[in-house]
DNA sequence: TTATAAACTGATAATTGTTATCAGTTTTGT
DNA sequence: ACAAAACTGATAACAATTATCAGTTTATAA
């Protein structure tokens, strides 16, 4: 993979946001910075750079591909209410890989856990 | 929610697989069979089995989404090879629910687990 | 350095999975 | 048997993503 000065100011936008952006999320911010990056090339880089492990795709929200430059091991959960995307650490299912392959035979190379519900906001309202 | 006819054909045909189809494959079936049931058809009642607990709807595979007759909590896993969808039982994260409350005052409503990886059929080859 | 191949880009057309629409049909409760 | 509600097939519309393509940038090595 070659360096592109596209590539590299996508994920600095992608991990200066709290948030889990989607591509098209991203292509706005930069839009308007002027950064006269197409959106093609958002969803080129973000795929890339999720596919040699560089950051993390979440998918299976509700229609669109989010992205999250966070790549220890982490799960995520989605409020019903608010659609915010929040991280949940992995201890809350430790050796989770272990057991599955024990009790499958399978080779695990990636697992991903999604949560739904409400959040701690979205609740106080 | 009124009877029908198609939406009988359409849960058993998902149930009389062994396999998780989407949409397309199921329609597929009852195009072979004859069966004259559109498209719309199929997903609108998928979807709406789906809605009501009646079945599960997998999401975040790969484009697709897959649909699961089997409603008791379980798991899944795609294999990275030959494509295929197996079940994966709960026991593998006891208490994922609650320890995830607990470290987060969320409110969780429902989670899915999916793996990645190599089944034991295509590790063979 | 310059030449060259490979990797990249913006713009946009094309594709794909899914949903909306709509006129007509079934189902259901009275 | 009748009206209201829920359904249907056919197909247009939609939204997210990917493919295409001519031109540009990057890396390599003579």
């Amino acid at each position: 993979m070659n360096y592109s000065k596209q590539r590299e100011i996508i994920y600095k936008t992608l991990a200066d946001n709290v948030v889990h952006p989607s591509a098209e999320y991203i292509y706005e911010i930069l839009k308007e910075a002027n950064s006269n990056i197409s959106l093609a090339t958002v969803y080129r880089n973000l795929n890339k750079m999720a596919s040699c492990g560089h950051i993390k795709k979440i998918e299976g929200l509700e229609d669109k591909a989010h992205f999250d430059h966070n790549t220890f091991e982490h799960y995520h959960f989605i409020c019903q209410k608010c659609g915010k995307i929040y991280d949940i650490p992995k201890e809350i299912a430790p050796d989770i890989i272990q057991k599955t392959q024990n009790k499958t035979g399978f080779t695990i190379n990636s697992h991903d856990i999604v949560f739904h519900g409400i959040c701690l906001e979205c609740k106080k309202e």
